[in-house]
DNA sequence: CCATTACGCTACGACTCGTAGCGAAAGCGA
DNA sequence: TCGCTTTCGCTACGAGTCGTAGCGTAATGG
Protein backbone atom coordinates (compact mmCIF):
# COMPACT_ATOMS: atom_id res chain seq x y z
CA UNK A 1 0.00 0.00 0.00
CA UNK A 2 2.10 3.03 1.30
CA UNK A 3 -0.58 5.36 0.60
CA UNK A 4 1.73 8.43 0.00
CA UNK A 5 2.64 9.17 3.12
CA UNK A 6 5.07 11.84 3.72
CA UNK A 7 7.51 9.13 4.23
CA UNK A 8 9.17 8.03 0.55
CA UNK A 9 7.51 11.14 -1.50
CA UNK A 10 10.01 12.85 -3.81
CA UNK A 11 9.80 16.77 -4.08
CA UNK A 12 9.79 19.46 -1.56
CA UNK A 13 7.51 18.00 1.95
CA UNK A 14 4.76 19.99 3.43
CA UNK A 15 5.51 22.56 6.21
CA UNK A 16 4.45 21.21 9.50
CA UNK A 17 4.49 24.68 10.88
CA UNK A 18 2.08 25.67 8.44
CA UNK A 19 -0.44 22.99 9.46
CA UNK A 20 -0.34 24.90 13.21
CA UNK A 21 -0.24 27.65 12.39
CA UNK A 22 -3.25 27.40 9.63
CA UNK A 23 -5.15 25.58 12.57
CA UNK A 24 -4.27 28.30 14.85
CA UNK A 25 -5.53 31.13 12.71
CA UNK A 26 -8.34 29.33 12.08
CA UNK A 27 -9.51 29.45 16.01
CA UNK A 28 -8.55 32.78 16.18
CA UNK A 29 -10.73 33.98 13.23
CA UNK A 30 -13.42 31.99 14.73
CA UNK A 31 -13.05 33.81 18.07
CA UNK A 32 -13.07 37.42 16.12
CA UNK A 33 -15.08 36.86 13.46
CA UNK A 34 -17.16 33.84 14.12
CA UNK A 35 -18.11 31.07 11.74
CA UNK A 36 -20.37 32.84 9.00
CA UNK A 37 -17.52 36.46 8.51
CA UNK A 38 -14.70 33.82 8.53
CA UNK A 39 -13.23 33.89 4.97
CA UNK A 40 -10.01 31.74 3.98
CA UNK A 41 -8.30 34.45 3.14
CA UNK A 42 -8.57 35.96 6.08
CA UNK A 43 -7.26 32.82 7.47
CA UNK A 44 -4.34 32.64 5.20
CA UNK A 45 -3.51 36.61 6.15
CA UNK A 46 -3.13 35.61 9.53
CA UNK A 47 -1.43 32.43 9.32
CA UNK A 48 1.09 34.06 7.39
CA UNK A 49 0.88 31.60 4.51
CA UNK A 50 -0.94 32.43 0.76
CA UNK A 51 -4.69 31.76 0.23
CA UNK A 52 -3.67 28.79 -2.17
CA UNK A 53 -1.83 26.89 0.33
CA UNK A 54 -5.06 26.40 2.43
CA UNK A 55 -6.88 24.80 -0.72
CA UNK A 56 -4.19 22.84 -1.19
CA UNK A 57 -4.59 21.46 1.97
CA UNK A 58 -8.35 21.14 3.02
CA UNK A 59 -11.73 20.90 0.93
CA UNK A 60 -12.96 23.97 2.35
CA UNK A 61 -14.20 25.76 4.64
CA UNK A 62 -16.36 23.17 6.72
CA UNK A 63 -13.36 20.89 6.73
CA UNK A 64 -10.68 23.08 7.92
CA UNK A 65 -13.07 24.03 10.84
CA UNK A 66 -13.71 20.90 12.16
CA UNK A 67 -9.60 20.16 12.12
CA UNK A 68 -9.21 23.19 14.04
CA UNK A 69 -11.90 22.75 16.25
CA UNK A 70 -10.68 18.66 16.42
CA UNK A 71 -7.57 19.90 18.23
CA UNK A 72 -9.22 21.83 21.12
CA UNK A 73 -10.78 18.08 21.88
CA UNK A 74 -6.92 16.50 22.88
CA UNK A 75 -7.12 17.95 25.96
CA UNK A 76 -9.74 15.73 27.04
CA UNK A 77 -9.19 12.74 29.40
CA UNK A 78 -11.07 11.03 32.35
CA UNK A 79 -9.44 11.11 35.65
CA UNK A 80 -10.32 8.12 38.18
CA UNK A 81 -12.68 9.91 40.56
CA UNK A 82 -13.55 6.76 42.37
CA UNK A 83 -17.62 6.57 41.46
CA UNK A 84 -19.15 6.69 38.87
CA UNK A 85 -21.19 9.60 40.52
CA UNK A 86 -17.87 11.62 40.17
CA UNK A 87 -16.68 10.34 37.09
CA UNK A 88 -20.07 11.50 35.16
CA UNK A 89 -19.70 14.60 36.63
CA UNK A 90 -16.16 15.43 35.45
CA UNK A 91 -16.83 13.96 32.15
CA UNK A 92 -19.31 17.20 32.39
CA UNK A 93 -17.04 19.56 33.24
CA UNK A 94 -14.36 18.26 30.81
CA UNK A 95 -17.06 19.06 28.33
CA UNK A 96 -18.44 22.38 29.41
CA UNK A 97 -14.32 23.60 29.89
CA UNK A 98 -14.19 22.75 26.04
CA UNK A 99 -18.17 24.31 25.03
CA UNK A 100 -16.78 27.51 27.06
CA UNK A 101 -14.33 28.56 24.33
CA UNK A 102 -16.07 30.71 22.03
CA UNK A 103 -14.12 29.31 19.24
CA UNK A 104 -15.54 25.75 19.83
CA UNK A 105 -19.26 27.31 20.19
CA UNK A 106 -19.52 28.94 17.01
CA UNK A 107 -17.17 26.19 14.96
CA UNK A 108 -18.74 22.98 15.75
CA UNK A 109 -22.43 23.55 15.33
CA UNK A 110 -21.82 25.15 12.62
CA UNK A 111 -19.49 22.41 10.95
CA UNK A 112 -22.48 19.88 12.90
CA UNK A 113 -25.36 22.05 10.75
CA UNK A 114 -23.52 21.30 7.48
CA UNK A 115 -23.00 17.64 8.10
CA UNK A 116 -26.37 17.41 7.87
CA UNK A 117 -26.34 17.74 4.14
CA UNK A 118 -22.57 16.29 3.96
CA UNK A 119 -21.91 12.64 4.35
CA UNK A 120 -18.27 12.75 4.32
CA UNK A 121 -18.07 15.80 6.43
CA UNK A 122 -20.61 13.78 9.18
CA UNK A 123 -17.66 11.00 8.99
CA UNK A 124 -15.23 13.46 9.23
CA UNK A 125 -16.90 15.26 12.30
CA UNK A 126 -17.34 11.56 13.76
CA UNK A 127 -14.00 10.33 13.28
CA UNK A 128 -12.08 13.12 14.88
CA UNK A 129 -14.81 14.85 17.64
CA UNK A 130 -17.30 12.28 18.51
CA UNK A 131 -16.25 9.40 18.81
CA UNK A 132 -13.38 10.62 21.17
CA UNK A 133 -16.13 12.20 23.14
CA UNK A 134 -17.65 8.58 23.09
CA UNK A 135 -14.47 6.76 24.61
CA UNK A 136 -15.11 8.52 28.10
CA UNK A 137 -18.67 7.71 28.22
CA UNK A 138 -17.12 3.89 27.55
CA UNK A 139 -14.47 4.24 29.97
CA UNK A 140 -16.55 5.55 32.51
CA UNK A 141 -18.74 2.45 32.37
CA UNK A 142 -16.14 -0.06 31.96
CA UNK A 143 -14.50 1.56 35.29
CA UNK A 144 -18.26 1.38 37.03
CA UNK A 145 -19.16 -2.47 36.32
CA UNK A 146 -15.42 -2.75 37.41
CA UNK A 147 -16.15 -1.97 40.88
CA UNK A 148 -19.94 -2.63 40.76
CA UNK A 149 -21.86 -0.29 40.62
CA UNK A 150 -22.93 -0.90 37.13
CA UNK A 151 -24.37 -4.97 36.47
CA UNK A 152 -22.43 -6.51 33.36
CA UNK A 153 -24.12 -6.87 30.27
CA UNK A 154 -23.07 -10.00 28.41
CA UNK A 155 -24.74 -8.74 24.99
CA UNK A 156 -22.62 -6.76 23.10
CA UNK A 157 -25.17 -5.51 20.72
CA UNK A 158 -27.17 -4.30 23.61
CA UNK A 159 -24.65 -3.18 25.57
CA UNK A 160 -23.76 -0.74 22.66
CA UNK A 161 -27.00 0.51 22.01
CA UNK A 162 -27.00 1.51 26.23
CA UNK A 163 -23.92 3.01 25.30
CA UNK A 164 -25.21 5.00 22.75
CA UNK A 165 -28.42 6.16 24.44
CA UNK A 166 -26.11 6.87 27.54
CA UNK A 167 -23.96 9.07 25.08
CA UNK A 168 -26.55 11.25 23.44
CA UNK A 169 -28.36 12.06 27.07
CA UNK A 170 -24.34 13.45 28.30
CA UNK A 171 -23.01 15.37 25.17
CA UNK A 172 -26.49 16.49 24.32
CA UNK A 173 -27.74 17.59 27.55
CA UNK A 174 -24.41 19.30 27.91
CA UNK A 175 -24.34 20.63 24.45
CA UNK A 176 -28.11 22.12 24.68
CA UNK A 177 -27.32 23.68 28.16
CA UNK A 178 -24.39 25.40 26.99
CA UNK A 179 -25.37 26.70 23.26
CA UNK A 180 -29.10 26.72 23.40
CA UNK A 181 -30.03 27.61 26.86
CA UNK A 182 -26.74 29.69 27.20
CA UNK A 183 -26.27 29.04 30.98
CA UNK A 184 -23.65 27.69 32.79
CA UNK A 185 -23.00 24.30 33.12
CA UNK A 186 -21.06 24.71 36.35
CA UNK A 187 -20.30 22.03 38.96
CA UNK A 188 -23.90 22.67 40.57
CA UNK A 189 -25.97 21.23 37.21
CA UNK A 190 -23.32 18.81 36.59
CA UNK A 191 -23.81 17.77 40.61
CA UNK A 192 -27.81 18.06 39.87
CA UNK A 193 -27.45 15.97 36.11
CA UNK A 194 -25.26 13.33 37.24
CA UNK A 195 -27.68 12.27 40.41
CA UNK A 196 -30.35 12.08 37.43
CA UNK A 197 -28.44 10.18 35.27
CA UNK A 198 -27.14 7.64 37.98
CA UNK A 199 -30.42 7.81 39.48
CA UNK A 200 -31.43 5.91 36.24
CA UNK A 201 -28.80 3.84 35.53
CA UNK A 202 -29.01 1.96 38.67
CA UNK A 203 -32.75 1.42 38.82
CA UNK A 204 -32.75 0.65 36.10
CA UNK A 205 -30.90 -2.12 36.48
CA UNK A 206 -31.99 -2.99 39.76
CA UNK A 207 -36.08 -3.21 38.28
CA UNK B 1 -48.89 52.89 22.94
CA UNK B 2 -50.67 51.51 19.47
CA UNK B 3 -46.97 50.71 18.63
CA UNK B 4 -47.51 50.41 14.64
CA UNK B 5 -49.73 47.57 13.98
CA UNK B 6 -51.05 46.87 10.86
CA UNK B 7 -54.49 48.21 12.08
CA UNK B 8 -54.62 52.02 11.87
CA UNK B 9 -51.52 52.52 9.63
CA UNK B 10 -51.79 55.07 6.32
CA UNK B 11 -50.57 53.72 2.92
CA UNK B 12 -50.79 50.24 1.15
CA UNK B 13 -50.62 47.09 3.56
CA UNK B 14 -48.06 44.71 3.43
CA UNK B 15 -48.96 41.55 1.53
CA UNK B 16 -49.89 38.67 3.87
CA UNK B 17 -49.59 35.89 1.55
CA UNK B 18 -46.14 37.14 0.12
CA UNK B 19 -45.27 36.14 4.37
CA UNK B 20 -46.25 32.79 3.69
CA UNK B 21 -44.62 32.65 0.06
CA UNK B 22 -41.17 33.93 1.52
CA UNK B 23 -41.33 31.64 4.79
CA UNK B 24 -42.47 28.38 2.35
CA UNK B 25 -40.01 29.18 -0.36
CA UNK B 26 -37.42 29.35 2.38
CA UNK B 27 -38.21 25.67 3.49
CA UNK B 28 -37.77 24.82 0.24
CA UNK B 29 -34.62 25.99 -0.83
CA UNK B 30 -33.28 25.11 2.81
CA UNK B 31 -34.80 21.80 1.64
CA UNK B 32 -32.74 21.75 -2.15
CA UNK B 33 -29.93 23.80 -0.85
CA UNK B 34 -29.29 23.56 2.63
CA UNK B 35 -28.12 26.29 4.80
CA UNK B 36 -24.78 28.02 3.12
CA UNK B 37 -25.88 27.72 0.13
CA UNK B 38 -29.17 29.35 0.58
CA UNK B 39 -29.30 32.91 -0.76
CA UNK B 40 -31.80 35.85 -0.51
CA UNK B 41 -32.05 36.29 -3.62
CA UNK B 42 -32.80 32.83 -4.01
CA UNK B 43 -35.26 32.47 -2.24
CA UNK B 44 -37.01 35.55 -2.98
CA UNK B 45 -37.26 34.19 -6.99
CA UNK B 46 -38.73 31.34 -5.47
CA UNK B 47 -41.63 33.12 -3.35
CA UNK B 48 -41.99 35.48 -6.90
CA UNK B 49 -41.52 38.72 -5.01
CA UNK B 50 -38.55 41.16 -4.95
CA UNK B 51 -35.12 41.01 -3.21
CA UNK B 52 -35.68 44.52 -1.71
CA UNK B 53 -38.93 42.79 -0.23
CA UNK B 54 -37.16 40.39 1.88
CA UNK B 55 -35.12 43.28 3.44
CA UNK B 56 -37.59 45.20 4.07
CA UNK B 57 -39.35 42.86 6.50
CA UNK B 58 -36.52 40.58 8.00
CA UNK B 59 -32.77 41.84 8.57
CA UNK B 60 -31.17 38.90 7.04
CA UNK B 61 -30.83 35.66 6.62
CA UNK B 62 -30.63 34.73 10.06
CA UNK B 63 -33.73 35.79 11.10
CA UNK B 64 -35.66 34.68 8.12
CA UNK B 65 -34.60 31.25 8.74
CA UNK B 66 -35.62 31.10 12.41
CA UNK B 67 -39.17 32.34 11.16
CA UNK B 68 -39.58 29.83 8.56
CA UNK B 69 -38.58 26.66 10.56
CA UNK B 70 -40.78 28.36 14.19
CA UNK B 71 -43.62 27.63 11.72
CA UNK B 72 -42.61 23.25 11.33
CA UNK B 73 -42.98 23.79 15.37
CA UNK B 74 -47.00 24.83 15.10
CA UNK B 75 -47.98 21.10 15.08
CA UNK B 76 -46.27 20.99 18.62
CA UNK B 77 -49.04 19.22 20.85
CA UNK B 78 -48.94 17.11 23.55
CA UNK B 79 -52.07 14.36 23.91
CA UNK B 80 -52.22 12.94 27.35
CA UNK B 81 -51.30 9.19 27.06
CA UNK B 82 -52.46 8.23 30.36
CA UNK B 83 -48.69 8.18 32.38
CA UNK B 84 -45.49 9.93 32.22
CA UNK B 85 -43.64 6.95 30.84
CA UNK B 86 -45.86 7.60 27.62
CA UNK B 87 -45.93 11.06 28.06
CA UNK B 88 -42.27 11.16 27.90
CA UNK B 89 -42.20 8.97 24.59
CA UNK B 90 -44.16 11.23 23.20
CA UNK B 91 -42.67 14.40 23.41
CA UNK B 92 -39.94 12.96 22.56
CA UNK B 93 -41.54 11.44 18.87
CA UNK B 94 -43.02 14.85 18.89
CA UNK B 95 -39.09 16.46 18.61
CA UNK B 96 -37.94 13.58 16.55
CA UNK B 97 -41.00 14.10 13.90
CA UNK B 98 -39.86 17.67 13.07
CA UNK B 99 -36.06 17.14 12.81
CA UNK B 100 -36.61 14.47 10.58
CA UNK B 101 -37.55 17.16 8.00
CA UNK B 102 -34.43 18.53 5.86
CA UNK B 103 -35.51 22.06 6.02
CA UNK B 104 -35.31 21.85 10.29
CA UNK B 105 -32.04 19.27 10.15
CA UNK B 106 -29.48 22.23 8.36
CA UNK B 107 -31.80 25.22 9.17
CA UNK B 108 -32.34 25.02 12.92
CA UNK B 109 -28.24 24.03 14.20
CA UNK B 110 -27.18 26.77 11.19
CA UNK B 111 -29.04 29.77 13.32
CA UNK B 112 -28.17 28.09 16.76
CA UNK B 113 -24.62 28.24 15.57
CA UNK B 114 -25.02 31.81 14.60
CA UNK B 115 -26.73 32.23 18.14
CA UNK B 116 -23.67 31.95 19.51
CA UNK B 117 -22.86 35.53 18.55
CA UNK B 118 -25.54 37.21 18.38
CA UNK B 119 -27.73 37.77 21.46
CA UNK B 120 -30.68 38.86 19.33
CA UNK B 121 -31.21 36.17 17.53
CA UNK B 122 -30.66 33.99 20.59
CA UNK B 123 -33.28 35.90 21.84
CA UNK B 124 -35.50 35.32 18.51
CA UNK B 125 -34.75 31.34 18.71
CA UNK B 126 -36.17 30.99 22.60
CA UNK B 127 -39.13 33.40 22.16
CA UNK B 128 -40.24 31.26 18.83
CA UNK B 129 -38.95 28.05 18.78
CA UNK B 130 -37.38 27.13 21.90
CA UNK B 131 -39.81 27.67 25.03
CA UNK B 132 -42.13 26.18 22.66
CA UNK B 133 -41.16 22.92 23.17
CA UNK B 134 -40.20 23.48 26.89
CA UNK B 135 -43.97 23.64 27.31
CA UNK B 136 -44.26 20.41 25.82
CA UNK B 137 -42.06 19.43 29.21
CA UNK B 138 -43.36 21.83 31.35
CA UNK B 139 -46.71 20.54 30.79
CA UNK B 140 -46.10 16.89 31.04
CA UNK B 141 -44.63 17.33 34.97
CA UNK B 142 -47.51 19.01 36.16
CA UNK B 143 -49.60 15.75 34.58
CA UNK B 144 -47.20 13.34 36.17
CA UNK B 145 -47.43 15.63 39.60
CA UNK B 146 -51.73 15.82 39.41
CA UNK B 147 -51.57 11.27 38.77
CA UNK B 148 -48.98 11.54 41.28
CA UNK B 149 -46.41 9.88 39.84
CA UNK B 150 -44.40 13.07 40.63
CA UNK B 151 -44.15 14.80 44.14
CA UNK B 152 -44.95 18.09 44.20
CA UNK B 153 -42.76 20.74 44.40
CA UNK B 154 -42.83 23.46 46.62
CA UNK B 155 -40.00 25.42 45.86
CA UNK B 156 -40.44 27.47 42.86
CA UNK B 157 -36.84 28.22 41.63
CA UNK B 158 -35.97 24.47 42.31
CA UNK B 159 -38.65 24.02 40.32
CA UNK B 160 -37.56 26.01 38.04
CA UNK B 161 -34.17 24.39 38.09
CA UNK B 162 -35.11 20.81 37.64
CA UNK B 163 -37.53 21.82 34.89
CA UNK B 164 -34.63 23.35 32.79
CA UNK B 165 -32.34 20.19 33.53
CA UNK B 166 -35.25 18.20 32.25
CA UNK B 167 -35.54 20.01 29.79
CA UNK B 168 -32.03 19.99 28.46
CA UNK B 169 -31.68 16.38 28.90
CA UNK B 170 -34.68 15.48 26.69
CA UNK B 171 -34.19 18.06 24.23
CA UNK B 172 -30.63 17.95 24.17
CA UNK B 173 -30.51 14.19 23.86
CA UNK B 174 -32.81 14.19 21.02
CA UNK B 175 -31.08 16.43 18.90
CA UNK B 176 -27.87 14.65 19.24
CA UNK B 177 -29.27 11.25 18.34
CA UNK B 178 -30.88 12.93 15.38
CA UNK B 179 -27.75 15.32 14.36
CA UNK B 180 -24.50 14.31 15.49
CA UNK B 181 -24.80 10.46 16.17
CA UNK B 182 -27.43 10.61 13.15
CA UNK B 183 -29.40 7.41 13.90
CA UNK B 184 -33.08 7.24 13.87
CA UNK B 185 -34.97 8.41 16.96
CA UNK B 186 -37.74 5.45 16.49
CA UNK B 187 -39.93 4.33 19.29
CA UNK B 188 -37.25 1.55 20.55
CA UNK B 189 -35.01 4.54 21.28
CA UNK B 190 -37.84 6.49 22.71
CA UNK B 191 -38.95 3.81 25.16
CA UNK B 192 -35.57 3.14 26.08
CA UNK B 193 -34.83 6.99 26.62
CA UNK B 194 -38.23 6.88 28.44
CA UNK B 195 -37.30 4.56 30.57
CA UNK B 196 -34.16 6.13 31.69
CA UNK B 197 -35.37 9.60 32.50
CA UNK B 198 -38.34 8.39 34.19
CA UNK B 199 -36.13 5.84 36.49
CA UNK B 200 -33.93 8.69 37.23
CA UNK B 201 -36.57 11.22 38.40
CA UNK B 202 -38.86 8.85 40.15
CA UNK B 203 -35.50 7.59 41.95
CA UNK B 204 -34.46 10.79 43.10
CA UNK B 205 -38.17 11.71 44.43
CA UNK B 206 -37.86 8.42 46.69
CA UNK B 207 -34.27 8.85 47.91
C1' DC C 1 22.37 18.12 -11.22
C1' DC C 2 17.72 17.14 -12.06
C1' DA C 3 13.09 15.61 -11.23
C1' DT C 4 9.43 16.48 -8.20
C1' DT C 5 6.61 18.68 -5.10
C1' DA C 6 5.27 22.75 -2.16
C1' DC C 7 5.15 27.60 -1.78
C1' DG C 8 4.11 32.72 -2.39
C1' DC C 9 2.17 35.84 -5.31
C1' DT C 10 -0.94 37.89 -8.73
C1' DA C 11 -4.85 38.00 -11.39
C1' DC C 12 -9.21 36.48 -12.89
C1' DG C 13 -14.49 35.54 -13.87
C1' DA C 14 -18.38 34.41 -11.30
C1' DC C 15 -21.18 35.07 -7.68
C1' DT C 16 -23.52 37.16 -3.53
C1' DC C 17 -24.30 40.96 -0.65
C1' DG C 18 -27.01 44.90 0.94
C1' DT C 19 -28.56 49.39 -0.71
C1' DA C 20 -30.32 53.22 -3.60
C1' DG C 21 -33.37 55.06 -6.87
C1' DC C 22 -37.42 55.03 -9.64
C1' DG C 23 -42.25 54.56 -11.21
C1' DA C 24 -46.42 52.02 -10.30
C1' DA C 25 -49.87 49.96 -7.19
C1' DA C 26 -52.88 49.70 -3.12
C1' DG C 27 -54.85 51.32 0.68
C1' DC C 28 -57.15 55.52 3.61
C1' DG C 29 -59.34 60.04 4.52
C1' DA C 30 -61.30 64.38 2.85
C1' DT D 1 -62.62 61.83 -7.02
C1' DC D 2 -58.37 63.41 -5.31
C1' DG D 3 -54.24 63.50 -2.68
C1' DC D 4 -51.26 61.22 0.98
C1' DT D 5 -48.74 57.43 2.54
C1' DT D 6 -46.58 53.10 2.32
C1' DT D 7 -45.41 49.01 -0.18
C1' DC D 8 -43.99 46.73 -4.30
C1' DG D 9 -41.23 45.26 -8.45
C1' DC D 10 -37.46 46.35 -10.99
C1' DT D 11 -32.77 47.82 -12.19
C1' DA D 12 -28.29 49.02 -11.14
C1' DC D 13 -24.42 49.57 -8.28
C1' DG D 14 -19.83 49.10 -5.38
C1' DA D 15 -17.92 46.01 -2.32
C1' DG D 16 -16.53 41.71 -0.98
C1' DT D 17 -15.72 36.58 -1.36
C1' DC D 18 -15.05 32.44 -3.89
C1' DG D 19 -12.16 28.94 -5.97
C1' DT D 20 -8.81 28.46 -9.69
C1' DA D 21 -4.97 29.23 -12.95
C1' DG D 22 -0.50 30.67 -13.98
C1' DC D 23 4.19 31.70 -12.89
C1' DG D 24 8.66 31.84 -10.80
C1' DT D 25 11.02 30.24 -6.68
C1' DA D 26 12.30 27.21 -2.65
C1' DA D 27 13.18 22.69 -0.66
C1' DT D 28 13.86 17.82 -0.74
C1' DG D 29 15.62 13.02 -2.79
C1' DG D 30 18.03 10.14 -6.37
Amino acid sequence: MQSRTAASRPGRPRSATADTAILAATRDALVELGWSKLTLGDVATRAGVAKTTLYRRWPGKNELVVDAVAELFDELELPDRGSLAADIEGVVLQFATILARPEARSGLMAVVAESTRDDALRQRIRESIVDRQKCLVLEGRSRAQARGELPPEPDPSESARTADLIFDVIAGAVVHRALVSAEPVDTDWAHSFAGLLLNGLTASATA
